[in-house]
DNA sequence: GTGGTCTAGACCACG
DNA sequence: GTGGTCTAGACCACA
């Protein structure tokens, strides 16, 4: 289920959107899987359902969700959705390793810090 | 001298101290350099400013700059300033590395783009 | 038979309705072919028969088809249907024709790609 | 300036957009321009503000406009949103000649058409 | 019951 | 003053 907080810095749509779309690129929902309607997940997160539906209308424009009158909304077939989100992140690597390259970090140090999620405190 | 851009999709004031925190980092101004002063840069970027002056309040609480009231701002020493930021950078690597190998990316295929911005094209 | 698609931006109605109008133009159904009955058809697809009904109500509403209380519901004289259709059609052609020169497209352009399916892409 | 109609079968949002969008597209409106405010069109329009949002933001993420917090919505450089609109017209440009192409008319007949609005009673 | 649109009015962030 | 977010509640189209 999705959780939102007032403390984050993001507006509640966006908490929303990007949790979903985080799950349906993780695999967590499969394609086809229906997702909870506008005024179940509203009132079931205390929340206006405008403010829901428009998370599910972002998220149907990106491609992740479809969205039928009258039915629900369900988890679209993921792959071009995934194409766009896995251009945005290496983007994104670039600039990260290429800032983090100007502060003096080596090309091996990142390289090894790579899948290395059991000792990251010796980095930090 | 400062860029800023309206169609930029960050507020002024995070463009005017973005644009310091990385000079400052980079070495482009070094500890001890005096920026100019609130009225100054106002007048030449044709700013409000209030605007300024936020983008500076921001680059003192982040430890970049130290502001003396009568005499002006400098630039402060970078070490403590760059360790901040590396652990930032640091910590979007991992979060950055992690969901692009849920999406299917090896470690291979990451550690091969680190530093390799000549041929970055045939990976997007 | 029939192909209907919850993807599909359009209400069910109109996938219906627009499939049969496809088919009715394009001589796939005859003069005097007989419909599916809106209860054959609305278990076939598994959809509420007062959608089915629907459809058949505009079908009939645009002369594609001549409903008969008892008897079922049969492809009328294509003539007709047709000619309105064309109409349309051609009012969209102008209208099309006409915003693509206004972004720049010659009349020479245009008219070298009617018919050229085979080097479309070419153009795009 | 903007023109709406209740009896336009398109939601009000998509009306304004798409007026906007057709003005920047046929150069009415140069990248540059401001646009009115949302509470100053709201109000010309005697329309919700949000209503007036909404058309706004869709135009933004369709690279249509820019919009700046406390600054206003400004025409933003149309080339790629031309680009893309192009596309879309010649898609449907090749559909319609299909249709009407099944329904009989000849590629000769479609050619004149072309550029002929002098003449259009003749065909319809 | 579902999603989609619209209104009325509030508050915040920014300049 | 500007745009952006959120709420509360209404009505419509569709199944």
């Amino acid at each position: 289920m999705i959780q939102i907080s007032y403390r984050d810095a993001r507006p509640i749509y966006e908490q929303v959107r990007d949790s979903y779309q985080q799950q349906i690129l993780a695999g967590v929902l499969s394609p086809g899987d229906k997702l909870p309607s506008v005024r179940e997940l509203s009132s079931a997160l205390a929340i206006n359902p405008n403010t829901i539906q428009r998370a599910y209308r972002e998220l149907e424009q990106g491609g992740y969700i479809c969205s039928v009158r009258g039915k629900g909304s369900f988890v679209a077939n993921a792959a071009h959705a995934a194409d766009v989100r896995r251009k945005e992140l290496l983007q994104r690597f670039d600039e990260v390793t290429g800032e983090l390259m100007a502060l003096g970090c080596t090309e091996e140090e990142l390289r090894e810090r790579i899948g290395g999620g059991a000792d990251r405190a010796s980095g930090d």
